[in-house]
DNA sequence: GCCGTTTTCGGCCCGACTGTTTTCAGTCG
C-alpha cells in the first residue's frame, strides 16, 4: 500500500467520524495525518519493511500503530467497524458534490436517507427544504446533483489510466502464452478516449482456441461471460477482470490483423463513414477487410482469402486517406481531412519541451525546488515554473506576499547554481469570487509566470463564474488559465461556465489555456481543447505535479490534445526556452 | 488524536465562499 492509500483511508477516517459527530480535534488530527503521509517524501512501506515508521509530523502513537495495520493488512480493525456501522450508501452521499458528513447526518437521522435514490426522492417531495440550514437553493441543487450521480454511474465505465494499467498487465501476462504470437489494444482505448467501457485486445495466433483458453484463465479473471456475440469467424471472448471491467479478446490470424485492428478500434461513427467512403468506391470494408467484389484490392496484399489486407494502413491508403492516427477516429472531420491530405500533425511526447504548472514543498508538493529541477532535466526538459498555490488556498499551505518573495529569491538561487535548465517563478494564484487575484499587480509583475484558477465558490451561477473568469483573463499579468472547467472525475462535472466567452476572452487577450494532465481532471477536455484549436487560443499541457512521478502524466495530456487534433504550434511549451520567455516577456 | 523552551493535560484549529441567516454552519481544495 502506498502512501496516497494510506492518506486516502485515513481521510475517509475523518469523514466517517464526522458523520457520526465525533470529536471534531479526534477528526482534525485524522484530516492532518492524512495530510502529512499523503505529502510525505518516501513511501512509508519501503520504511517499514526495513525496520520501523519514521516520525510523520501529525503521527502520533495511535495514528502510527494503525499505519502498521494497514501496511500488514490493507485496512485496519477500527476503520472495518465504523465502515460496518454505515449504511454504503451513505458512502456515496457524501462524495455528492455540496455533501459533507454533517448533511450526510441530518439527512439521514431526520429524514433516514440512507442512498442516493432516497435522497431523491426527498428531495422531489420537498422534505430536504425543511432541514436546518437546508432551504429550496440547496434542494434543487442537491436534487440535480444526485440525479448526475445516478446517470454517471449506469455506465460504470473506467478511466483511460486505469483500463491501461490493467491493458499492460493483461498483455504481459499473455504475451507468456506460446499460443499468442502478439497482442495489441483495440477499441476506444487505442483512440486514447477518457473513460472506456471495456478493453478490447487482438491477439495474433494460429491456435485459436488455446489462446482464447489462455485469455478466460488470466490470473485476475473473475468470470468469463457467457453468451456474448460473435465476430464472423474470428474467435472471441469476454471476461470480467479484477475490478469489474470487462475485457473482450478477439483471435485473428496473420493476414487478417489489420481489418480486425480497423474495426475494433472505430469508432463506430468513424467506420460508418468509412463504408460509405468504400461503397462510393465500389469496395465495401468490414472486419473482414476490404473487398472490391470478391477481388484483392489494387496495391493490396493477399491475404487468406479475396480481398484482405494484412495491414491496417493499407486499407486506410487504398481508400485515399493516408494514414489516421486511432486518437482523431470519431467522425469529426478526420475522413475530410485525409482525403484532402490535411491530417494534422498531431503532437508527441517529444516535442513537449517544459512543464508550466508544477508545485513544490513551498505549498502542497512534495518535492524541493532543486529536485524537481532536477528531475525535469532528465526528463529532457529545457524550463518548468514552479507556480505554487496562492494565500486563498490555505489547506494547501497557500504562500503569503512576504513568502512567494521568498520563493522567488530561492528560484533565482537554484536558477545560478544549476545549469542546463530554467526555472521560472510563478504562481497559481486564485481567482476569488469576485474575479480579483489573490496578489496585488505589483507581485504578480514581478513573477516570470502567472497561471491562474478557481478552487472555491464552484457552486457559482454560470453568469456570476463566466465573468468571474473573464475578469481574471482580462488582468494584464496573467498567463495561463489552469484547469479551466474545474471538473473532477468520480466527484463533479465541473462549474457552470460559458466556455464561448472565456475563449473569446482569453484568444482577445493572448492568453492560454491549460490542459491539465491530471488524470483525475484532463481539463481542457478534447472537446474544448478542439474548440480553442479552432478559435485560434494557444493551449498549454501541463502536470498539476505535486510529486516527482507525476511528470509521467503529461501522456494523458498529450491524449486529450491528439484527440483533439492539437499540433505541435498549438501548444505553448513545445516552444523553446528563448521563446517562451519571449511571449511571457522575461 | 496530537503536541510540548508553559511538557503528560489542556489547548489545538485554514480561509474563502455560500446559503441560510442576522452572526454562522457546512463544504471545499
Amino acid at each position: 500500500m502506498d502512501n496516497a492509500g494510506i492518506a486516502g483511508i485515513l481521510g475517509h477516517m475523518a469523514k466517517l467520524l464526522e458523520f457520526r459527530g465525533e470529536n471534531p480535534y479526534k477528526i482534525a488530527a485524522y484530516e492532518k495525518a492524512s495530510r502529512s503521509v499523503k505529502a510525505y517524501e518516501k513511501e512509508l512501506s519501503d520504511i517499514y519493511r526495513r525496520g520501523r515508521l519514521p516520525a510523520v509530523p501529525g503521527v502520533g502513537k495511535a495514528i502510527k500503530d494503525k499505519i502498521e495495520e494497514m501496511l500488514t493488512t490493507g485496512t485496519f480493525e477500527e476503520y472495518e467497524q465504523i465502515l460496518a456501522e454505515i449504511p454504503p450508501g451513505i458512502h456515496e452521499i457524501m462524495n455528492i458534490s455540496g455533501v459533507g458528513p454533517k448533511t450526510a447526518r441530518s439527512l439521514h437521522e431526520r429524514l433516514g436517507v440512507e442512498s442516493v435514490e432516497d435522497l431523491i426522492r426527498a428531495a422531489e417531495e420537498h422534505r430536504i427544504r425543511r432541514l436546518p440550514r437546508l432551504g429550496p437553493k440547496q434542494e434543487e441543487r442537491l436534487l440535480r446533483a444526485a440525479k448526475s450521480r445516478v446517470e454517471s454511474s449506469d455506465f460504470r465505465r473506467s478511466s483511460l489510466t486505469a483500463a491501461g494499467i490493467i491493458a499492460q498487465q493483461i498483455i504481459e501476462e499473455l504475451d507468456n502464452s506460446p499460443s499468442i504470437q502478439r497482442i495489441a489494444i483495440a477499441g476506444s482505448l487505442r483512440r486514447r478516449k477518457e473513460t472506456v467501457g471495456n478493453i478490447d485486445l487482438v491477439a495474433l495466433s494460429e491456435e485459436p482456441e488455446k489462446a482464447i483458453d489462455s485469455f478466460v484463465h488470466l490470473q485476475k479473471a473473475e468470470r468469463e461471460l457467457e453468451g456474448v456475440d460473435d465476430l464472423g469467424e474470428y474467435s472471441h471472448a469476454a471476461i470480467v477482470y479484477e475490478g469489474n471491467i470487462r475485457v473482450d479478446l478477439y483471435v485473428s490470424p496473420e493476414a487478417r490483423c489489420g481489418p480486425l485492428m480497423q474495426y475494433l478500434t472505430g469508432s463506430k461513427e468513424h467506420n460508418i463513414r468509412l463504408q460509405e467512403l468504400a461503397r462510393g468506391r465500389g469496395y465495401s470494408v468490414s472486419e473482414h477487410g476490404l473487398i472490391c467484389a470478391g477481388r484483392i484490392p489494387e496495391n493490396g496484399t493477399a491475404g487468406g482469402g479475396a480481398g484482405y489486407l494484412a495491414k491496417e494502413n493499407e486499407l486506410y491508403r487504398v481508400l485515399g486517406l493516408g494514414w489516421l492516427p486511432p486518437e482523431i477516429r470519431e467522425d469529426r472531420g478526420e475522413i475530410e481531412a485525409g482525403l484532402n491530405g490535411r491530417v494534422p500533425r498531431l503532437i508527441e511526447r517529444k516535442d513537449i519541451r517544459g512543464d508550466l504548472h508544477v508545485h513544490s514543498r513551498w505549498s502542497d508538493g512534495r518535492n524541493s525546488i532543486e529536485e524537481l529541477a532536477m528531475h525535469a532535466m532528465v526528463l529532457g526538459y529545457e524550463y518548468i515554473a514552479i507556480t505554487d498555490h496562492s494565500p486563498s488556498t490555505g489547506i494547501a499551505n497557500g504562500l503569503s506576499e512576504e513568502r512567494l518573495l521568498e520563493h522567488i529569491r530561492e528560484i533565482e538561487d537554484v536558477n545560478e547554481r544549476i545549469d542546463g535548465i530554467r526555472l521560472l517563478s510563478g504562481t497559481e494564484c486564485d481567482i476569488r469570487s469576485d474575479g480579483r487575484l489573490d496578489y496585488s499587480s505589483e507581485l504578480l509583475e514581478s513573477l516570470d509566470i502567472v497561471v491562474v484558477a478557481v478552487h472555491a465558490g464552484l457552486e457559482q451561477d454560470r453568469e456570476k463564474m463566466t465573468q468571474r473568469i473573464v475578469a481574471a483573463l482580462e488582468n494584464e499579468h496573467v498567463d495561463i488559465l489552469a484547469h479551466p472547467t474545474g471538473r473532477k472525475f468520480g466527484k463533479r462535472t465541473g462549474y457552470e461556465v460559458d466556455m464561448d466567452k472565456v475563449m473569446q476572452t482569453a484568444f482577445d487577450n493572448e492568453k492560454v489555456l491549460e490542459i491539465n494532465s491530471s488524470p483525475s481532471r484532463l481539463d481542457l477536455n478534447d472537446m474544448h481543447a478542439r474548440m480553442a484549436k479552432e478559435m485560434g487560443v494557444k493551449v498549454a499541457i501541463d502536470t498539476d505535479t505535486h510529486s516527482l512521478a507525476h511528470f509521467e502524466n503529461i501522456r494523458y495530456g498529450i491524449d486529450v490534445a491528439r484527440r483533439a487534433w492539437l499540433e505541435p504550434q498549438d501548444v505553448v511549451n513545445t516552444l523553446s526556452l528563448k521563446d517562451i520567455c519571449s511571449i511571457l516577456r522575461v
